[in-house]
RNA sequence: GCGUCGGUGGCAGAGUGGUCAAUUGCAUCAGACUGUAAAUCUGACGGACUUCGUCCUACGCAGGUUCAAAUCCUGCCCGGCGCA
C-alpha cells in the first residue's frame, strides 16, 4: 500500500516533562527523513547555486519547492513530463511542494512594503488590505501588490511577465499532483503580521474552507492519493486562541500531517507552537513553514516539530553571511581580506574545511559565483548539522545542556 | 611649432554663471534578509562640529571678471588628435 508512514522514536519528555519534542522518521516513497529535520528550500525546482551531489555531502535529506514559481517557470506539464520534481531536478530523496500560499503574502501584502512573516516592533506603515472583489490587475497594482484575495482564490499578476493567473485550492492541488512531489500543502492564505483580528477571523475561516476543499481534490485523485501525502496549513497569525482554533479544526479534517504557517512574533513563537501541536495529533508529523533561525529551531524542536523549511541559510550565502558557532559573520566586510582561517574551525563543512575567509571575501568582492556555492554549501550543513544534532541530544538525554551550550555560544557577541 | 579638443571627487563620467560639496554607475564602508519578486535590497560615501544645519577645503595650476565661477577671460602646466 502506502509508502508513507511516520513513526515516534523517542519523546523529549522523558528528559523534560511536559515537553513536546519527538525524534522520529518520515517515510516517503522517495526515502526516509529522520526527524527532527531541516527540509531545505528550493523553490524554482533548485537549491541555488547547488548540485544535489553538494546538498547530500551536507547531509540535507529533503527539498521543498514551490508551486506558484514552478508553475509560471517551467509549467507544471513540463515538470510532469519530465517525469516529476525530483526526476526533472534530478533529487532522489523526499521532496515537497508549498502550495502558493505563501505568495499570497509576499506578493500580496508584503509585496515591496518591506514585511515579513515575523512580526517587528516597528512594522512599516502599510494600509490594511481592502481585498476588492474583482479580478483585475490594474486594481491590484493600485493596491500596490500582485495578487488579490476572494472566497474562491487569488488571482495573481506574474512577478515574471505580469500575466495573470488565478489560484484555487483545487487548482493549486492539481498542479502539485501534476508536480508529484511527496508531499504536498493545502493552498492557504499566510496572511500578513499587520493583519489586525478582525481580518485574521476572516482571512482564517477561508483558509478552513480552502483546507477542506484542497482535500477534496487530493481525494479526487487515486493516482495522486497513493503517491503523495498532504499536509494542512495551520493559521491564526499573531492571535494565538485562533491558532488553537485551527488546529482544533484541521485535526478534525483528515490530513497525513500539518504545517504551521503565517506569521509569528518572536516573544510569542513558543507559545503559540505549544497551544497548537498540544492540539494536533500526535502521530502526524508537523512541519513549521518557513521557519530556521537556530534559536527558532530550538524553540520549535522543544515544541513538537518535526521538520522546518526557511530560506534563511541559502539566502544569506549569497550576500556573503556566513553562520559560526558564535553567530553570523558577513565575510564582505573590510576584517576578513585578510583573515585565513577557516569559516569556523569547529564546524567541519566542506567549504570551512578547504577554504578561508579571506578566499571567500575576495570570491564575494570580485562576484565570483564559486562563493554563493561555497557559502550556501557552509550554511546548510551548519543548520542542518545543527538539526541533527538536536536530534541526537534528544536521543541522548542531553537536549536542555546541549540548547543551553549552544545559544549561550552563538548568542554571545549580540 | 601651429591648430584643435580636453583636464571634475578612488575610477569612469554628467554638469558648462547662482537651485553644486557637485547627477549617475562602479569601487569602498556598513546594514537588512525567516513556506525565495532575492548572486537581492537599504544606507553612508571631501573635512570639522552636536542631526536640521553651520563652517572650511574642493571641479589641472595661478591670476582676473562678477553681488555670485566647476561653469566666463588671461597665462602656465599636462594629455588626445590634426597639420607642419
Amino acid at each position: 500500500m502506502s509508502k508513507f508512514s511516520f513513526k515516534v522514536e523517542k519523546k523529549l519528555d522523558t528528559e523534560i516533562p511536559g515537553a513536546l519534542g519527538r525524534v522520529g522518521v518520515i517515510s516517503t516513497p522517495h526515502g526516509d527523513i529522520e526527524t527532527p529535520a531541516f527540509i531545505v528550500v528550493g523553490t524554482k525546482a533548485t537549491v541555488k547555486a547547488l548540485t544535489p551531489e553538494q546538498l547530500i555531502e551536507t547531509g540535507v535529506q529533503s527539498v521543498l519547492a514551490n508551486t506558484y514559481h514552478l508553475f509560471l517557470e517551467p509549467g507544471c506539464d513540463t515538470v510532469k513530463e519530465a517525469g516529476g520534481l525530483n526526476t526533472f531536478m534530478h533529487w532522489e530523496g523526499p521532496s515537497w511542494t508549498d502550495s502558493g500560499g505563501y505568495q499570497v503574502f509576499s506578493l500580496g501584502e508584503a509585496f515591496g512594503k518591506g514585511l515579513s512573516k515575523f512580526a517587528k516592533d516597528k512594522e512599516p506603515e502599510v494600509e490594511v488590505d481592502t481585498r476588492p472583489n474583482i479580478y483585475n490587475k490594474e486594481l491590484a497594482q493600485s493596491h500596490g501588490r500582485l495578487c488579490i484575495i476572494d472566497e474562491e482564490g487569488v488571482t495573481f499578476t506574474s512577478h515574471v511577465d505580469g500575466s495573470m493567473h488565478r489560484f484555487t485550492p483545487e487548482r493549486s492541488i492539481e498542479i502539485q499532483h501534476a508536480l508529484g512531489a511527496d508531499i504536498i500543502f493545502a493552498f492557504d492564505e499566510c496572511t500578513s503580521p499587520t493583519a489586525d483580528r478582525a481580518y485574521q477571523r476572516e482571512a482564517l475561516d477561508r483558509t478552513h474552507r480552502w483546507a477542506k476543499r484542497s482535500i477534496m481534490a487530493h481525494k479526487q485523485n487515486y493516482e495522486a492519493l497513493k503517491k503523495q501525502w498532504l499536509f494542512g496549513i495551520v493559521q491564526g497569525g499573531l492571535e494565538k486562541d485562533f491558532r488553537e482554533e485551527s488546529a482544533h479544526v484541521l485535526s478534525k479534517m483528515d490530513f497525513d500531517g500539518y504545517g504551521i504557517g503565517g506569521c509569528f512574533n518572536k516573544e510569542g513563537l513558543e507559545e503559540s507552537l505549544k497551544i497548537v501541536n498540544t492540539v494536533l495529533p500526535e502521530e502526524k508529523p508537523r512541519h513549521l513553514l518557513g521557519i530556521g533561525e537556530p534559536a527558532d529551531i530550538f524553540i520549535g524542536i522543544e515544541n513538537g516539530i518535526d521538520t522546518f523549511d526557511c530560506v534563511t541559510p541559502t539566502r544569506i550565502a549569497r550576500t556573503g553571511m556566513v553562520y559560526t558557532r558564535t553567530g553570523t559573520i558577513n565575510l564582505r566586510n573590510a576584517q576578513y581580506r585578510h583573515d585565513f582561517s577557516p569559516i569556523d574551525a569547529g564546524v567541519p563543512s566542506y567549504t570551512s574545511k578547504n577554504y578561508t575567509r579571506a578566499y571567500l571575501a575576495h570570491l564575494f568582492r570580485s562576484n565570483e559565483i564559486l562563493g554563493a556555492t561555497l557559502a550556501s554549501i557552509h550554511n546548510l550543513y551548519f543548520i542542518v548539522n545543527l538539526v541533527k544534532n538536536i536530534r541526537q541530544s534528544i536521543l541522548d538525554d542531553t537536549f536542555l545542556q546541549f540548547k543551553d551550550e549552544f545559544l549561550r555560544t552563538y548568542y554571545q557577541r549580540k
